[in-house]
DNA sequence: TTGTAAGCGTTATCAC
DNA sequence: GTGATAACGCTTACAA
């Protein structure tokens, strides 16, 4: 260890031994890593060809604590379980692998106190930036974002009121629309299988949204027919039966996702109910998940790829300095099959 | 900036600034934090108290870059699109943070070319360890991890013959068990759908399983219906009509994983064929999806989860100079009521 | 354009 | 048990 003689074979090389190699000295060849334009072309080669002799390659911890940055960009989503965030944040991370970061994906299983905790986590782990799913959290988080100068980027959500940075799209808006188009359909008693609003923003406003298309529409909003339960199959299945037993049975039932809609159908189909004949389905995101359905099922679709990779961007933006606008991207509707018309009275 | 006043609010407090609150020295702080037994009570609970006061949280890239360690570890998964690696990826990661460890996940999208990228980036982001799927890899892969000293464990596999470290199941054998439980039933004719061989040893393995049975039952291996296709809900839809198209046409389909196969059963219902009554089809890997089927689906069961924790148990005893034992889990058969008996030849 | 050298915040090896 | 102090590998003023 002792003698400076070639690193031993098992050695990784340094930038020390990059510069040696090239006879230059170590700022030159970090000049030539991070900004070539700063060096001659010459002494780029020289030293590129002896990165490239030794198989050099940085060392992470060491630039990050002597640049003071990580290049390293969390994220924080719900959950892993379903594709649900999948696609968006694949995109995201092609995005940011793009511009040199990595990204570092933990869950918060929908709990604010663990997505708390991992805001945390991911900091100390030195994360530049953070992408998080959903406006509403303890203003305190927001503080301690704002405190250690970490940009955060909102997505799944469109937040132009507020002034945290979002890249999402308007789930009451998006879900107002859907249930424009049950309505247009003549269903007069709708259901609503939803994840637990309280603590789920998007649920909440895609809830809302159908409880505004019943207004402008003459309905009482408070008859909409709710049922909170956690985004999954088989919850979808036991919901939907329980929306079936409710007297007046609805017509439409207008699930918060993908997945609780498949397991709606599901459950329709084991009570041989005819989708859309006896009752409608809808659903909310636009997964694969979804072609499963015996019957195609209509449903929002939502920019999941676009959306991870403006928020990249938002976030790069962010870290070089500028203030990235909020992005609202537009949704749009499936319109497949498990929608059609009220059935009449009397077919009932 | 120049002045050494307390740091003015934005500023996050580091070891010294806790050395200087509690009046002692960086290394005793240091103690304190990575093996509290090395110091007094007294000045254990003084640090301690500075550091909760000071609201201080070590600097990662610092520590790792004096330890040597980046207590990172990470994993390379084949996609994230669907739920077939969630379940043990969450475990591991559990298993991990107990361990003081973080978990950066990278996919690899099937592709051996992007596979070898990741490693090498995440080995050079700092990981200590590597979680991997599958055994089947260029050589020099193992060889530029052996050379880093960086442990690497092989899921979702069982190697026992080679000297590389690893935890999961017997494809072959798992599938082969399956297999014979479709012979036992009367079919003869038997279709495979699968993600392509020639990349993918679990998939191989599984395939191989089906043709162990049908020898042992006595009948030509070569005589397997193979579809290769890639994981897809709609490419095993896809697969599946294929079969049903053949002459003599399969009466059992068995897929290489539950994706595939609820594919198959989304176009057994689109064919009107009654399942398992016209044709059986079975699935591979247990999750959530399969209970979509409008029939539930006779698949295999994996350990996930425990696959997932073992896995991060062996890397942290290799991470502590240990040499894990290789691990094979136990599968066992879900059988449910996709298979059926083979129909008899006239009533086809 | 290039080199010198002072950090970045820890850990770890020494003495004491 | 505790305190100096030298690494760890890189970036970045500042000089040349």
């Amino acid at each position: 260890m002792e003698d400076n003689a070639k690193p031993s074979g098992t050695d990784v090389p340094t930038l020390a031994d990059v510069a040696v190699a090239a006879g230059v000295s170590t700022a030159t060849v970090s000049r030539c890593l991070n900004s070539p334009d700063r060096v001659t072309q010459k002494t780029l080669k020289i030293v590129m060809d002896a990165v490239d002799r030794l198989g050099y390659s940085p060392n992470y911890s060491a630039r990050a604590l002597a640049a003071g940055r990580t290049n390293t960009i969390g994220a924080i989503i719900p959950t892993m379980e379903n594709a649900i965030f999948a696609r968006g944040i694949q995109a995201f991370q092609e995005e940011l692998q793009q511009n040199g970061c990595t990204l570092l994906v933990a869950s918060s299983s929908y709990r604010q106190d663990l997505e708390e905790e991992q805001i945390k986590t991911l900091t100390v782990r030195g994360a530049d930036a953070l992408l998080l799913i959903g406006y509403q959290r303890d203003p305190k988080v927001y503080e301690f974002l704002a405190k250690r100068k970490i940009p955060a980027v909102l997505t799944w959500v469109s937040d132009p009121d507020s002034d945290h940075l979002s890249v999402g799209f308007n789930n009451r808006q998006a879900m107002k629309s859907l249930a424009e188009l049950v309505l247009e359909n003549g269903h007069k008693v709708i259901g609503c299988i939803t994840a637990e609003t309280s603590a789920n923003d998007r649920a909440r406003d895609r809830v809302s949204g159908i409880r505004d298309a019943m207004k402008e529409a003459g309905l009482d909003p408070s008859e909409l027919l709710v049922e909170e339960t956690q985004y999954s199959i088989e919850n979808g299945d036991v919901a939907f039966r329980k929306l079936m037993a409710a007297r007046p049975r609805p017509t439409a039932v207008m699930c918060g996702n993908d997945v609780l809609a498949v397991g709606a159908l599901r459950a329709a189909s084991a009570l041989k109910l005819e989708i859309p004949g006896d009752v409608s389905i809808t659903g909310f995101d636009d997964i694969e998940l979804a072609s499963v359905a015996p019957v195609p099922l209509t449903t929002v679709h939502v920019p999941h790829r676009r959306m991870g990779q403006f928020a990249a961007q938002a976030l790069m933006a962010a870290l070089n300095g500028n203030a990235p606008d909020n992005i609202e991207l537009p949704t749009s509707i499936c319109f497949r099959e498990t929608l059609g018309k009220a059935p009449a009275p009397n077919k009932r």
